[in-house]
DNA sequence: CATGAATGAGCGTTCATTCAT
DNA sequence: TATGAATGAACGCTCATTCAT
């Protein structure tokens, strides 16, 4: 669940691996900054001053600024994708699944922006972000196209679409739109209007844009 | 003293105020420098080098960095809602609109995928980069928007789809599927295969997931 | 609250103030992190570690890290000028002595490098560092001046030479010699090549270089 | 003779290749400051300021601090093999030559301390800093050592001595003599004072102790 | 127009030192 | 004694921007 590359898991014990609250501060704190800032504009200085902790302890608990928004992004993305794949295991037909999925993204992006923000980020130049980024976004892609074939080999979706682009197209739709909220291009404000955004990007991902 | 502004050439009007040869070769160079390592990676000296270009020359002709990849963005973006302008005006019906935007793109990106992953760059931190790129931005949700009105009115398309967000939703699916391929997650190396991506894609946005 | 000065060994009295182990385990690495990374190379944590101690150990018995690595210091010169005060003391020709002052240090090399390799590095920005060190070289000289004058005062060496000069060239020499050995440039790998270098220093030193 | 690893040397003309001076500023400057604080206490800032330069242009002249100080290594070691190159090829007997070399030395001293300092900063932890530093000492250790050699074989030194030994001891023996007197263990404040103790140096080093 | 040397603010990182337990 | 988390000053390096020529 939480990613602590470092930091001693407890092989036997449950209560002895408690992550140390200052660690989680300084987490919770990056979620914010890196969300609000992006990568260049994240200091660590504002995610230090944001945590309420001296500036060298972010680096007690980071080898370096790279390994510490590397720690946000597969926080974030391992909620995510963990989501997807509970949905995915879930009962349901294939279009409710996909509906779950967009509940999911939106109901968090109701309460923690920031959150959903973090995961617009990884996008970044040279693809996406070295190291494990690309496996977290390949994996998400993944779990999206498993749903699509398996609602296909039910017979409930389109059999030719291809399951990699479609849960790309997919995923890509929701995140533009999700985007022109954040941005105030699509109206995001109240949770009405988050709630119907959602619905009518469903209707759009499963039912096309072609009357019928 | 004198304001770069100046430079911009002429749209109409005579020959007169043409563009400085340089200028243009900055302008290239920054496309691809741009695409190539994002906004922070991409360092002025860099530019001039890729554009055989004196360091300084580059204060010449642009005020700043903000306003040299504004320009670049502006350029790239003009050119995409050009298009999509030229592809709303036309014959056809809306679906026939929606795939020659796709035919766009996927074919600008076989040939100068630089110019179309400029474009992916403009989502950023702080929503869009300052200035015009917001607006840029919304032009280009609100062309294909009024494609969607269009195939409504003309009942070509669901009727109850929010135009807005059902161009959102179509333009990110297709960012998306374009990232994929930029970064392999999709193949998209032959022109072949860059076709047929694009087919699924355009398959997806107008005809959705739904067996019908 | 505890100066750590009171942790020093009683040097002549009952065996009451015995030294921590610990803290003797702290000064013992720190001899090797030290010969071997030198002042600004050498961390505290690599100390604690090398001594398999708790990071604030260190700064328990010691004040800090000037104040550790002078202890350092004083312990290996202390040790050198000891030997250098016997040598003096004891019987022989003034040419005995010399030769057993490079006996000791060159045996010492062959056992312990890193007890060498310290004294080598006290040399410093600074002439030497703060505090005692200075004094604890000016001592080392002086003994050794003093073995000259009394081979002087013998008959045994040259009148006119200054003991003070003699005796800094003549551990100069001693030094850049054991430097050599230590970089690879003179061959001191095995016994027999280190007692052969030994030897020639010996003889460049007592009988200069001039034939006769 | 100059070093200048980088910036062009014109190949063909002659008063092309003019270094610029705030690089000779800088390297100039550079000098001192490290003769008088170490490698460590060497700030760029404290060489900027000195050199009476803007920070970032030291970064302008020399890739980073290592590369800076390298340089300044280079330039003053080579001024002395260059002087040891010299003298070797000179005319005059070993003894004459080894004289000389204390001469050139002392002078530069008397003159110009911080070169000398600087020599003496050489040898460091890990044996002599990274790259060309040791070669060069490797260098000047070969030619005096070729002196020696030479005066061998003319029949003027000690025939049994090696010659690599004899050298470094000689040289160590120079060197910590310079250093007492850099730190003041050595009388060495007036002129006089100095050729004293130069002739005095040089007689132990040719003569030995042995009284003859 | 064109050049590239010069400037300096900004930020990531290190590490000696302190402190609560 | 002993531990290691917490602190923050210091410094190397980058790079956008300016300026003299």
């Amino acid at each position: 669940m939480t990613s602590s590359r470092q930091h001693h898991a407890a092989p036997g014990g449950a209560s002895d691996d408690i992550e140390p609250e200052k660690r989680r501060a300084i987490l919770h704190a990056a979620v914010h900054v890196f969300a609000d800032k992006g990568y260049h504009g994240c200091r660590i200085a504002d995610v230090a001053r944001a945590a309420h902790v001296a500036y060298g302890l972010v680096y007690h608990y980071f080898r370096n600024k790279d390994e510490l928004l590397e720690n946000v992004l597969a926080e974030q993305w391992a909620i995510f994708t963990n989501a997807l794949a509970a949905i995915g295991a879930g009962p349901g037909s294939a279009a409710d699944k996909i509906a779950g999925i967009f509940g999911f993204v939106f109901d968090v992006y109701k309460t923690a922006p920031s959150a959903i923000r973090v995961l617009l980020l990884t996008r970044t130049p040279q693809g996406l972000r070295a190291g494990s980024t690309r496996e977290t976004f390949e994996r998400a892609v993944g779990l999206v196209a498993d749903i699509v074939r398996q609602g296909q080999s039910r017979g409930e979706l389109q059999p030719e679409a291809d399951p990699t682009i479609a849960a790309t197209s997919l995923l890509g739709g929701m995140e533009l739109v999700l985007s022109g909220m954040v941005i105030g291009l699509v109206p995001g404000t109240s949770e009405a209007e988050v709630d119907r955004v959602r619905r009518q990007a469903v209707d759009v991902a499963i039912g096309g844009l072609r009357k019928g």
